[in-house]
DNA sequence: TGAACATATGAGCAGATGCTCATATGTTAC
DNA sequence: GTAACATATGAGCATCTGCTCATATGTTCA
């Protein structure tokens, strides 16, 4: 059997290298490394916690600060409770968000690094080479 | 003016810090890092990144390796040229992507970590306290 | 040139997502 | 108890997303 039965006629580079990488990657792993990152990957979110990252805040002034609804707040809080990257302490009437996760600061700092770094990427890259469209 | 216009009637915690985080994060970065971790956000595009990470692909291959229709594939791969996170290398009638930026795989990377370590962590938070719900 | 193959891309659709609005829940002070 | 306040949550809606299908583009070979 060198014929395969996916998308394309024949497998063109190497049948033994594409099943030695088929079994990379564990479908669990990816399914919560794929949310980690979607739960980072919106604005108001990464936003949220920038701030908690400064210190806990209610979720009254986290709305004051991102100048955002009551209501989105406690939204955005529930699915990052949820995903275990905030946690909620009540005092009163009030409940105080803080960070659950101290891999969280970490990746937004190298994602951070790597956005900063782009713009000098893009430039060498059209120093390289004019080939690109 | 100790009142606020926002959300809730008032600034409960701190009106200081609450003008001072105000002015942390910066509208293009939080832009630029969503965009980025939403790009991992996807099983999807996490297995292909994760794929490549061990080397150069053609679309074909990717595709079989992933049981992913070469459409789907490419659709992914264009997202993920416009991010520049992948490069795309033309040989004949082929072409190769392999990974644009060294940082996605620190990231994937970490995630990981993150990802291994969760059992733990929610080991030791159920053993810690029973308020969770 | 035309056939075969690898890839790219537009349209369309089903499901996910992030907000608002209304309202429920929980807490404090009276 | 009730009123006032902080937060949580369900419903609804507009938008986004990731796929499929059909087709276009680009390349090789005869």
């Amino acid at each position: 059997m060198f014929k395969s039965a996916e998308s394309c006629d024949v497998i063109q580079i190497d049948l033994t290298r594409v099943r030695r990488l088929r079994a990379l990657v564990d479908g669990d792993t990816v399914t919560a490394l794929a949310d980690i990152f979607r739960a980072l990957g919106d604005p108001t979110r990464v936003r949220i916690l920038d701030v908690l990252s400064h210190g806990e805040l209610c979720v009254c002034d986290l709305a004051a600060v991102l100048s955002l609804s009551q209501s989105a707040v406690s939204h955005q809080l529930r699915l990052l409770r949820g995903l275990r990257l905030v946690r909620a302490r009540r005092a009163g009437r009030m409940v105080f968000y803080a960070l659950d996760d101290r891999h969280i600061v970490d990746l937004l700092r190298q994602g951070r690094r790597h956005v900063a770094e782009e713009p000098a990427r893009a430039a060498r890259r059209s120093l390289r080479s004019r080939s690109a469209r």
